[in-house]
DNA sequence: CAATTTCGTTCGGTATGCCGAACCACGATT
DNA sequence: AATCGTGGTTCGGCATACCGAACGAAATTG
């Protein structure tokens, strides 16, 4: 169905600069399976993979799934607070201080 | 994994007043699959068919999976994430970068 | 140069996602 | 009572998600 999803997952890795075996261990997958996800287009991944490898990549499964264009931006920030609410109390209260300190100046 | 995603497509298809039959249908699934989705702990649904019956049942994908991603800071997050539009391309760039340096550590 | 590491690719196998169709209630019609 | 309709349950099986391990090319190291 989805011809764009290898697209988007090869393109989001690469940006990340990681290769098929770091990405496979972080979404504890197997590279073999994340290559047939990039360059074959019979791929129906599990929820479960897809948005272990979603959040891995930085943004959400449905961007991964959806044709729409648009959205993208919106997906990545949805991401972004994903990953920001991961972080322990004190990391996140240092980003919300740089954020208000940086939101100050000119 | 996920006890819980039983539960919810039960609740939710009941509080639509849906059979397996007319879910099945409404998805395009088979009603005996749907029916092993909440009867059944072990399910690892395809992304594509969970956020077809997520969409029918009007929730998300996300939520079904139990990704606790909490709607009760959201917010929080909202208000938070609004600051952090007011900032420059490069400060935002150097907010994520921390994020995911700090996402990494131990 | 050779040796080693790193990344992508291929392949055989196993587990299971997902299906159709039969089956078992049960209540409603006739 | 006999039939039908509707909702759930079971089951056999095909297709494919997903894996480990081996392979080759290129880069890296010595």
């Amino acid at each position: 169905m989805n011809n764009r999803l290898r697209d988007k997952l090869r393109r989001h890795r690469q940006e990340l600069r990681l290769s098929l075996d770091e990405l496979a261990v972080r979404t504890e997958s197997s590279k073999s399976y994340l290559w047939e996800l990039e360059n074959r287009d019979v791929s129906k991944p599990s929820a479960e993979k897809l948005t272990r490898i979603a959040t891995v990549l930085g943004v959400t499964a449905e961007y991964l799934l959806d044709e729409g264009a648009g959205l993208e931006d919106k997906h990545i920030k949805e991401a972004f607070f994903r990953k920001f609410s991961g972080l322990s109390g004190d990391d996140q209260d240092r980003i919300r201080d740089m954020i208000d300190a940086w939101g100050q100046k000119k």
